[in-house]
DNA sequence: GGATCGATCGGCT
DNA sequence: GCCGATCGATCCG
């Protein structure tokens, strides 16, 4: 199965963040492969966005979003759930992509055991979610998604048509502006694994 | 099914 | 000190 590479997230944020629908989210842990395919991402795209975490400029959080495309942030909110973005476009250019949901493939066992046994349609329903099914932490922060000897990676898989694609605003963005309003959630239309 | 609310803590305006 | 790119429990209908 094909790795997805380092230019494949260079290009434009919206391009990439449509793209990734459809494509597989890998994880090894413990020498076995937990996999799913995604079905719902948001893109977050410059300190001009105001629900972008560098809507404020650079800070050692966000830092990873400014580095290099193809390298992950995961960031810590609510005091207890952590969320997996996908950094893209050029370097110096704060933008990512949240994964929000996961179809599972993979591993199934191993997630079902670390959601504590919620319906398989709910073990990655959620961005939240998919880090707890997937053992994905802050031990991830600014991890290149495209080494060769990478634990968490991305690989091609079947893509979505654009009829079956659908777009919403973002989820739980607050403030008001057109961060409210514009239609930067894309999903699987008739997933039955995406969010809410 | 929908609405509301508490948990819990790191980063920052 | 304040508040968040959330989740899950609980209450109501």
């Amino acid at each position: 199965m094909t790795r997805l590479s380092r230019d494949y997230f260079a290009r434009d944020t919206l391009i990439v963040a449509r793209d990734l629908l459809g494509q597989r989210l890998v994880r090894v842990l413990d020498g076995a492969r937990l996999s799913g395919r995604i079905v719902e991402v948001e893109a977050y795209v410059g300190e001009e966005d105001q629900a972008c975490h560098a809507r404020f400029g650079r800070t050692e959080r966000n830092a990873p979003m400014y580095g290099p495309p193809g390298h992950a942030y995961v960031y810590f909110v609510y005091g207890m759930h952590h969320c997996l973005n996908v950094v893209t476009g050029r370097e110096g250019y704060p933008a990512a992509v949240l994964i929000r949901a996961l179809e599972p493939l993979e591993g199934i066992e191993g997630m079902r055991a670390r959601r504590g046994g919620r319906p398989d349609a709910q073990l990655m329903s959620g961005p939240a979610r998919l880090c707890q099914a997937l053992d994905v932490g802050r031990q991830f922060d600014g991890a290149d998604l495209c080494a060769p000897d990478a634990l968490l990676f991305l690989e091609e898989d079947a893509a979505i048509p654009a009829d079956a694609v659908a777009a919403s605003p973002r989820v739980g963005v607050r403030g008001d502006g057109v961060a409210l309003t514009v239609p930067w959630r894309l999903y699987v239309r008739d997933s039955r694994y995406v969010s809410r």
